[in-house]
DNA sequence: GTCTATATGATGATAGAC
DNA sequence: GTCTATCATCATATAGAC
């Protein structure tokens, strides 16, 4: 057991394997997979490169796990944030709440999901196939739930939930790459996003206006 | 001058460099920019290592040209898109337009603009400090692009140029990832985007349908 | 748990022959 | 224009001391 005292810097194998992953996804991220030495990472992290052996098999083993970690984070928040919803919310609402979870998690964990966004398409095809399934299942998690509100009539019907989520995801995802928290809050992007994808960027609804006179 | 002969393979120093420039982009979108090595790039082009450097200075310099042709590439491609409207054309038909002529040079050109999109963020400072003009430049033409619809009336007036720009270009970068031709063209996903984010996912437009009874 | 030392091979770049 | 040969450095991974 590590001390008990709460003041006292943690340094057990958690947290010291913590630290290493923090470290590494952020590099992940700036330098792209390959970019990243062991020794880089060690030497932020405050070891030796060989002692990253005894956290991890190996370069690949500490990549698939913040690949995972990564999406895992988003799915969950997403999930939790539509869990929260009244089961009659309106369309609107439910997009709003699920771009909002999206984005929560996104950049919150900005080193982690962005490492994902960056690298995944880069890296070796024995990562990229150990950390398929997880994305698999968050796309999966998106298209159900697209469907779901197309089915209650709270989403256009000549839209086609794959088609959706590709535009929708890949534009929330790109918000990693410029979005900084100091300009405006996540919510506030959320609603704006929401709200075009929503409404749309006619200036006018389509139908004609009503007219009495 | 190299041979006049059309049926005799090119090989004079403009061929060679220009196969170099298509390997490279290939494997930088593949692999990330340090995941390449300037063997494996001439390996793939038919040359040893060292002959790459009669052609380029460095591999900075021969990632810089990628990074820049690539966006120069759609950057043209939306600017003759454009070009080719009546000058009176609608809101919807501009963003048409603008969106399809992305997609189609995004597309076409993929090696060069997804070595963008993927590495860019995870290149050396020196190289995206030496690629930042023409990207910005990009960024600002979208920028005057929306703001002069706006202007006219031809797009939501409360939708700020730069968000709409930032959630477009990456919903519409975000293809790169995923569009195969096989499944359909570049046509049919441009009308498909261009529907979503002009007419926004919402079932029934906002303002009560028209009675007369 | 972390260290040092090392095996084995790849890297960007340069020099000079042809 | 392309080759071969080479420099100095860096890479992942392992072994064994402490």
């Amino acid at each position: 057991m590590a001390s008990a005292d709460p003041q006292r810097q943690e340094s057990g194998a958690a947290e010291t394997r913590r630290r290493i992953l923090d470290v590494a996804a952020r590099l992940f991220r700036q330098q792209g997979y390959a970019g990243v030495s062991l020794r880089a990472i060690a030497a932020e992290a405050g070891l030796q490169a060989g002692s990253l052996y005894y956290h991890f098999g190996s370069k690949e083993d500490l990549v698939v796990e913040i690949l995972d970690e990564g999406i895992r984070a988003v799915h969950q928040g997403v999930a939790e944030a539509v869990g929260r919803l009244p089961a009659d919310a309106d369309g609107a609402s439910l997009l709003r709440a699920a771009i909002l979870g999206h984005l929560r998690s996104l950049l919150r964990l900005s080193d982690y999901t962005s490492a994902n966004v960056r690298i995944f398409g880069q890296a070796p095809e024995s990562v990229r196939r150990r950390s398929l399934a997880v994305r698999q299942a968050y796309d999966a998690y998106w298209d159900a739930l697209l469907a779901e509100a197309q089915a209650r009539g709270a989403l256009r019907a000549d839209a086609e939930p794959r088609s959706v989520r590709l535009l929708l995801i890949g534009a929330l995802n790109a918000s990693l790459e410029w979005f900084e928290p100091a300009r405006g809050g996540v919510e506030r992007l959320a609603e704006s996003y929401a709200d075009i994808l929503w409404r749309g960027l006619a200036p006018e609804p389509l139908t004609p206006a009503c007219r009495e006179d």
